[in-house]
DNA sequence: TTGTACATCTCGGGT
DNA sequence: ACCCGAGGTGTACAA
């Protein structure tokens, strides 16, 4: 990894196109390829470009111009260095991934294996379930034997987490005859609640377990 | 700004739960308070903490720990320190604003000054209006006076973005008699285009224009 | 490669 | 503070 703080012009051009005027940065070039420019607010770099990139140095005219490009969608970013306080290289030794909790997927999971959660009766059939017009998180059936569609949220569900809900409703309607749509969140935001009911969807309130240490990312290795 | 070459482990719980086993990472402390911890891949920080947190260094035991700490929603990140191999400070002045063109928010501009783009006789009334279940990208008449809901996507236009304007066009239904939802984008996926068929609703192959220079950002300064 | 949806999304704008 | 939607979203996963 190389780290450079320096002050340095931007420019950006390829799915969209920027310019930053001068000023003192951090800029890292990672090994995968990825390249972030920091400025010193926000956690979102200001420029960047994704893992793939390929990064060459060049000396144009007077000044050093650091210049990423990535193909597919094309996209060039140029550095142009007009001060460089100092350049780092980190070789930095990893062989660990985040093991993270608390997430959509486990919440899936757990409904899987406690479908009481839902409601009495109710039975989960599929899981990411490839509908014509989208994938719907959990395809099941209540007691009485009706199509039922989870939508998980992890976090406050809001319009777009209806929207979504009913389109896989209407989709499944089509072939099959009634069928509930169930949003499964921990809450919802005011719109989604007016939305919902409008819609004749329902909602079940769940919160995202989180295990007590290792998701599903690294496994404790006992080897 | 901080910047910190070390090995680490790393705890975070807040809205999720991880844990990150030891390895080296280089980590980043904005003056905002932005915490950024870098493994050497992906774009992405592996473990984070927004602007607004505050950070402590405290000495456990026989080890250092570095601990950020957000309120509303409450979040903890620690960072065991095993090994620290560099420690930079940074002062970057900076007071550029990136400047960005080819936004979504340019698209809407550009048809508004030459709403032809979308088909004779096209006139535009309102942009981003709050209707009931949502906010209307663009809102207009065309020729005949029926409604128009205009959705724009700078990019190719999924799944998402047809159920964003059926629901646009189902809420004004309601209140007005026919109304048209036209999707305005680059393109769009299999599956979007599939839907939008479906529902009735309607495609304009529009492109995000690029500026000869500064976006909005920042508007080239003649004082 | 394309499509689809999640994310500790982040961020800005509005109310 | 909440709500809503954009984003050069990035990222993983499946077809």
């Amino acid at each position: 990894m190389l780290t450079i703080f320096a002050r340095c012009k931007v420019h950006y051009d390829g799915r969209a196109k920027s310019e930053l005027g001068p000023g003192d940065r951090v800029i890292i070039i990672k090994p995968d390829g990825a390249f972030l420019i920091h400025q010193n607010r926000k956690r979102e770099p200001v420029n960047w470009q994704p893992p793939g990139s390929f990064v060459t140095l060049e000396e144009r005219g007077d000044i050093l111009v650091l210049r990423s490009v990535r193909r597919k969608p094309k996209e060039v970013l140029e550095v142009e260095l007009e001060d460089v306080y100092l350049v780092s290289v980190f070789k930095a030794e990893d062989y660990e991934e985040l093991a993270l909790t608390g997430s959509e997927a486990e919440m899936a999971e757990m409904i899987f294996n406690n479908p009481g959660l839902i409601e009495p009766g109710f039975r989960p059939l599929f899981r990411e379930k490839d509908i014509g017009h989208g994938i719907v998180d959990i395809l099941g059936r209540d007691e009485s034997g009706n199509l039922v569609v989870l939508e998980l949220k992890r976090r406050k569900a809001d319009l777009h987490a209806v929207s979504q809900l009913k389109r896989y409703v209407e989709a499944l309607k089509k072939e099959y005859g009634r069928v509930r749509g169930i949003l499964v969140a921990p809450s919802l935001t005011s719109g989604a609640k007016k939305l919902l009911e409008k819609e004749g969807l329902e909602f079940k309130k769940v919160e995202p377990p989180k295990r007590e240490s290792s998701g599903r990312g690294r496994q404790t290795t006992l080897l």
